[in-house]
DNA sequence: ACCCCATGTGACTTATAGTCCGTTGACTTA
DNA sequence: TAAGTCAACGGACTATAAGTCACATGGGGT
């Protein structure tokens, strides 16, 4: 598993246990629900500045994001 | 400061501590010269591809990379 | 059967990431 | 006075991420 789909499932982990739906979480960052999901599955060589607005919806500092990846 | 210039600030302290220029982490994390200063100096919304060959460059893991942001 | 709802996907344009050439200035050592 | 090293910066270029859209799929409820 590469790095792009370690954090996708990551997030998808994240948003689940928070009991969002990828709209809620695009809204929540200010994204798009088709970004997010593309994310999730690992196809997005994501940025910091999107990663920062993921973490930031989620509630959790990029840190913790990374923990176990 | 924005997360650009923080992960920045942070990749120049583990690398001035590591001992390396500018050039050899560029050589180690296989990314170009001027790539890594626009980088530390904040100017680059930096990818999570690069994020990690630069975190394995300095032998220290994504998570720790943002220990303290 | 028919709606919702949530997710997944391919294709696409625009914005910017990232490379490659070079210069400049500060500092150090001979 | 050079000569060397390193950081910072710029212009021009190519590669790729950002961001969006229409549409498909599958499950649950009525």
């Amino acid at each position: 598993m590469n790095i792009k789909e370690k954090i996708g499932k990551r997030i998808k982990e994240l948003r689940t246990e928070a009991g969002f739906t990828q709209m809620e979480l695009a809204g929540r960052a200010s994204l798009d629900r088709t970004y997010i999901n593309s994310v999730e599955n690992g196809k997005r060589n994501i940025s910091i500045t999107n990663i920062e607005k993921i973490a930031n919806a989620l509630n959790i500092n990029i840190s913790a994001l990374f923990e176990s990846i």
